[in-house]
DNA sequence: GAGTTTGAAACT
DNA sequence: CAGTTTCAAACTC
């Protein structure tokens, strides 16, 4: 199988004479995953291994669906930390539907949540791991087998246990994601695979990465389930997800059924359902990160370099590893932090976070969910600024082969990874942005953010209680820390239920109230799609911001803050959004603040200049920021396709944006907009899921069912991937990438009888 | 660290 | 639904 693939994509590159191709095909005997559609691949590998596809995809609602696209995309992603990261684990459903808190355990657990969602979507939501382990048992064992032949690819002499678990999961990743996306497997994985081994070890050369990315590939079809299963159930690495100390504490595991409030990352249902989609998204991107940040990186040129896992980190245990990755995320959040981060980057420990405990267990405030949470968006961007260079560099080539073996497989993954990129450059953008600006003394309040708002936060809260959206502890999903200094907080473990019950309140108001304020992923895709097919950057605020005077230039700005453009969801006034203007809108005609469009058309350029400056100079103060500076170019164009297709907007206020889409694009912003909640698990979060994983899912469905996704697919430069960005660093390969990933992505069917956009949520029959 | 600004959230 | 108030973060000094 694999062998075949690879030589295909090497050939349709055209790079069969490169030495990377034939470092491959020496490395990887095992085949790459089938060429089946990267939505087919999904499906295959839930539906077949997992669980039924139908459940999947089939309800957009249920969590379990969500987290499954979400899953999905994020396992390409994800995956790759969840290997690392035993805390990880798994999310747990709480049987009783209660919500699920996440703490800060951590990003990685978020990750992790991302993959045991998935396995717990597809396999069972049930009993994740009993049931995962069950069913997966086999594949995990294959997978182990494959994997540890591959450790000796991998190992290249490296074969600490580490390396081998990473191996072992970047295999599972990719052979999930080749199941389930080979798209994004085939890069995302790599990519994963390869920052892990970054974070693990910097300065791990770029031959094992490409080993271990061959290995990857190779093995990826056979293992695929493997791995995924292995992530939840098998802690193979670590496993043990929750099992880690340091990952999820007892929360995790240990939360009985009740609410799992406390346990971190996993359980994401309701309340933390939100923030863990969201952290998803938000370390979506940091996983993805991998991937997408090879990619993106490459593009991108990230500097940060040496903040990924120091090369200790291979010595380091598994749960060391756990608080690695844990200290990715957060140094997406970290990112912002900074030199914090750098130096927590290599102790795992430290890094994560100082705020969000990831050990202690402290009742008195619980851990915050790390960036972690959210993240939507956010922490990805941390986790990219993070990769260091050589980790890009080996990205690249990485994405050389992912490209070479990807197109074989599964050319949507690429694109979707690109976008996802994109998503996370402006994540990290953002994060770099905020990291520049947070700079010094602002460090206090530093939040992890995902730009979601999933970070792990510190929230000040006086008269709310915490209890409000006001509360960003509270919005993010997380209970407050001891980095807070609230008062009369209530939003605790000791107070769950009102936690709960106050937060269902707030989602029967507005049920996207706990999403992710801004959305990564390739939504914009999707909708941009409906618009044109150019969808420049995935990323978009979910319901628009309304600034007056903050220019959108602000953190102020939630478009800002999240990183990513204003859209013409978006009621700001005077938009210079660095990220991307509003100006689409006004280009649209769409929404136009009554100061007009005129103003910002002419000022635009200008302020453009401006915003570049600002860019660079966040990009300065970060090493992360080339991305930035890369990719507001990128955001630039794609700024008026940004702007287009808003993804969702919340029922409430901006009905504009939403009505527009909506209309356009029943599909996805449907999910969004009308969350179906059934149950309290619903939670608004799913939506977000939907959001985030939908856009990829839904792109990659789209693309198969639907005309727009076609298209998408058609032309990746337009949509998703910003070519900027694209050009910035890998630009030949990267491109060769898509060129390929887009011609393969019109085979796939895969979801599409999912997705189909149509509204999968009404089909949810909810869990 | 205190005070101001800002815009979202909440309320009416 | 629109307008106002409340709130806490973001920002400035």
């Amino acid at each position: 199988m694999d062998t075949p693939d690879r030589p295909r994509a090497a050939a349709a590159a055209g790079f069969e004479d490169s030495p990377v191709f034939n470092f491959i095909n020496n490395l990887s005997p095992i085949p790459p995953p089938k060429p089946l559609d990267t939505a087919h691949n999904v499906q295959l590998f839930k539906s077949s291994d997992l669980a039924p596809v139908s459940s999947i995809f089939a309800s957009p609602h249920v969590n379990p669906a969500k987290e499954t696209k979400v899953l999905i995309r994020d396992e390409s992603v994800q995956l790759p930390q969840e290997l690392h990261s035993p805390s990880s684990v798994r999310t747990r459903i709480c049987p009783s539907g209660s919500f699920r808190m996440i703490r800060c355990k951590d990003i990685v657990s978020e990750s992790c949540n991302i993959t045991c969602q998935l396995n717990e979507a597809s396999i069972d939501s049930s009993d994740h791991t009993s049931n995962s382990t069950g069913q997966l048992s086999q594949s995990i064992q294959d997978a182990a087998g494959s994997m540890e032949s591959n450790k000796d690819q991998c190992g290249d002499g490296k074969t600490d246990l580490t390396m081998s678990q990473e191996c072992t999961g970047l295999e599972g990743m990719n052979l999930d994601e080749s199941g389930l996306d080979k798209m994004d497997s085939s890069h995302s994985g790599i990519v994963v695979h390869e920052n892990q081994l970054s974070e693990q070890n910097n300065d791990e050369p770029a031959a094992y990465n490409g080993d271990y990315m061959i290995t990857h590939q190779s093995s990826s079809d056979m293992l695929t389930l493997a791995v995924t299963s292995g992530t939840e159930t098998q802690p193979v690495d670590d496993t043990q997800k929750s099992d880690d100390p340091y990952s999820c504490e007892s929360f995790l595991d240990d939360q009985p059924s009740g609410y799992c409030a406390q346990n971190s990352v996993h359980e994401p249902h309701l309340y933390w359902t939100g923030a863990v989609e969201g952290a998803a998204v938000a370390y979506t991107p940091q996983t993805l990160p991998g991937a997408l940040q090879s990619q993106l990186m490459p593009c991108n040129k990230l500097n940060e370099p040496k903040d990924h896992m120091p090369t200790e980190q291979n010595a380091l245990p598994q749960h060391l590893r756990g608080m690695r990755r844990r200290s990715l995320f957060n140094e997406k959040a970290g990112v912002s932090n900074k030199g914090v981060d750098k130096a927590s980057d290599h102790h795992p420990v430290n890094s994560t976070t100082p705020k969000c405990k990831t050990i202690s267990g402290d009742n008195s405030k619980p851990l915050r969910t790390p960036p972690c949470a959210l993240p939507g968006i956010g922490l990805h961007l941390n986790a990219l600024a993070a990769i260091p260079k050589e980790k890009l560099e080996i990205q690249s080539t990485i994405n050389e082969l992912s490209n070479l073996i990807g197109p074989s497989g599964s050319s949507p993954a690429p694109s979707e990874q690109i976008i996802i990129n994109d998503d996370f450059n402006q994540t990290t953008d953002v994060a770099t942005a905020e990291a520049s600006s947070q700079g010094s003394p602002k460090k206090k309040r530093q939040k992890f953010d995902n730009g979601d708002g999933t970070s792990c936060k510190r929230c000040s809260c006086k008269k709310s209680k915490c209890l409000k959206l006001y509360c960003e502890c509270f919005a993010a999903g997380v209970y407050c820390s001891e980095p807070c200094s609230c008062i009369g907080c209530l939003n605790n473990q000791s107070h769950t239920e009102t936690v709960l019950s106050t937060r269902q309140q707030i989602e029967s108001r507005n049920p996207l109230a706990f999403a992710p304020k801004v959305i990564h992923t390739s939504e914009s895709g999707l909708e941009l799609g409906d618009f044109s097919n150019k969808t420049p950057a995935s990323a978009r605020h979910k319901r628009g911001c309304n600034c007056k005077k903050s220019s959108c230039l602000k953190k102020y700005c939630e478009c800002f803050q999240g990183g990513v453009g204003c859209s013409i969801s978006c009621r700001c006034e005077g938009c210079k959004n660095a990220f991307g203007k509003r100006e689409g809108a006004a280009v649209l005609g769409i929404e136009e603040p009554k100061q007009g469009l005129e103003k910002k058309n002419v000022c635009v350029k200008e302020e453009k200049s401006e915003i570049d400056k600002q860019l660079v100079i966040y990009q300065t103060a970060d090493t992360a920021p080339a991305e930035n500076v890369l990719t507001t170019p990128s955001m630039v164009e794609c700024r008026p396709l940004a702007c287009l297709p808003p993804p969702s907007s919340k029922k409430s206020s901006k009905k504009p944006r939403s009505s527009t889409k909506l209309t356009g694009h029943p599909s996805r912003l449907c999910n969004l907009q009308a969350p179906p909640k059934t149950d309290i698990m619903l939670s608004p979060f799913e939506n977000y899921p939907e959001m985030v994983l939908g856009d990829s899912t839904s792109d990659i469905l789209n693309g198969n069912s639907s005309p727009q996704t076609s298209v998408k697919v058609v032309s990746p430069n337009k949509k998703r991937i910003s070519p900027p960005r694209m050009g910035t660093r890998l630009s030949p390969i990267c491109t060769i990438g898509r060129k390929l990933i887009l011609k393969s992505i019109p085979s796939f069917p895969s979801l599409g009888g999912d997705v189909n956009n149509e509204d999968p949520k009404a089909k949810l029959p909810a869990p």
